[in-house]
DNA sequence: ACTACTTAGTGGTATAAACACACTAAGTAA
DNA sequence: TTACTTAGTGTGTTTATACCACTAAGTAGT
């Protein structure tokens, strides 16, 4: 099947076909997060040292453009660039918003859709090669990296970080950067390192339980010291949302 | 200042201005939101009735393609088609977010980014004429509209209005649905109606005072019965944040 | 085997918000 | 002046959780 070339089409389906105005670029950006080092850790990629590209060598935020005849939609091409880079097909992924302007990008007024992912540190496997070149964890402090980032990619990270920083307060989204089982105190231990200040043993445990949010396995942790019961979430598909934040934070004077 | 050709330009420039994939449609839709008879409305546009366009004569949400030579970035075009069809210029705004897929529009690949915004109905002037033609309120019940809408707006809609009723729990969005000054009592109202139950009086202005929300403003408002304090918003630029939801909602069984 | 140590997990009171409901306050209209 | 309506306040009760102290269960060292 082939298309047919635009100068042959009658007027009405040209109408139909190539609307006036010329077209963005579009690309889709993941931040994709993970804990190490009781630190937050962002997944980032190194440019191509290509002067002729934009930012050669500069860390961004895995992505690209749109591939219309591969993605059937922003969320495949999303999962798409995380399976490329990552090799994890269905991690925690949640849309944070669209940057789009005329400067952003020196190659035209480009607009780009911005996920973030959740996933285990043992099961990012990171893939070296010609898609993934230098991919690396960069430790998360404040709302950004050490790194200087490419394009606007660390207003793009802020926006990522601020996001789930806000949704983990009430929300079960840190049980997202831990292996399908885990133990109260992991789970909590997510939490604290996402939300950067430490949680109240007992109250978090009674949420946790009333909240209907995990489900007991079959075995036990065992370590140095007692052995802690091990958890699964309930429903993995959905986070679960909590009627109020942990710790109301104190509202300035 | 004529811009080159492509064909004009040496291999390595080409690379930088022409990505190699096919642009996708880039388009902005708004879901405008104000509230009368009690009830939550949008405002919806007719399609125009040639059979040449897609969806003639169906309503659709208002917008339109971005236009790179006029539109600094995403928010800018929302912003103009907001003010082509209210003629309002600094509503409440806030990005929904994007839907992009390779059917969503007859014609080709597209991708648009969703906004909802906030206004009292008294200011929001219909614009008719050229650019607005049939542009009217409906009203919101549960999810979506009376009206069958065009594309996939039925979606769009939904998930502003999910966005908004979710927020408005633990924001003070609905004060933008009021003009700048209004009674408590007012200001109830537009929670409930947007919440689809009733609040307690009592508990609702212990919340609203102890937030902050709120300053007293000059006069009062009179009418057949007792006068009642006249407030406005203590910071319009960004919303407040309440610790915890209004009722929180039971869970289900 | 006893003891020290560490982490897992529980209980019990104080507190803060808000639910429910009853009350007072201040205007208009008859 | 009385009835009515809406504005606004006060008072127990309930609920979730903050705060802190406690018990439980394992390992490791002696």
């Amino acid at each position: 099947m082939s298309t047919p070339l635009l100068q042959d089409l009658p007027e009405a389906v040209m109408k139909r076909t190539q609307p006036d105005f010329p077209r963005p670029l579009v690309s889709v950006d993941l931040a994709i997060f993970s804990v190490a080092q009781a630190q937050l850790q962002v997944l980032l990629v190194q440019r191509p040292g290509d002067p002729a590209e934009p930012y050669p060598g500069a860390w961004a935020l895995p992505g690209g453009f749109i591939d219309t005849a591969r993605d059937d939609d922003l969320e495949a091409c999303a999962l798409r660039k995380l399976r490329e880079k990552t090799g994890v097909a269905s991690p925690y992924l949640e849309q944070v918003g669209s940057w789009g302007n005329a400067t952003r990008d020196p190659r035209g007024w480009s607009a780009t859709h911005v996920y973030f992912a959740l996933m285990p540190m043992s099961e990012a496997g990171l893939q070296k090669g010609a898609n993934a070149a230098d991919a690396a964890w960069h430790a998360v402090t404040q709302d950004g990296v050490r790194a200087r980032l490419a394009f606007d990619h660390a207003q793009l990270l802020a926006a990522a970080v601020r996001r789930l920083r806000a949704k983990v307060e009430y929300t079960s989204l840190p049980a997202y950067l831990l292996e399908e089982e885990f133990t109260l105190t992991e789970l909590q231990g997510m939490y604290e390192v996402v939300l950067g200040r430490e949680l109240e043993k007992s109250a978090f445990r009674t949420r946790v339980f009333s909240s209907g949010l995990v489900e007991e396995a079959a075995g036990v942790r065992t370590g140095a010291n007692r052995p802690a019961r091990l958890y699964r979430l309930a429903h993995r598909k959905e986070p679960v949302v909590f009627p109020r934040t942990f710790n109301p934070p104190r509202e300035a004077p």
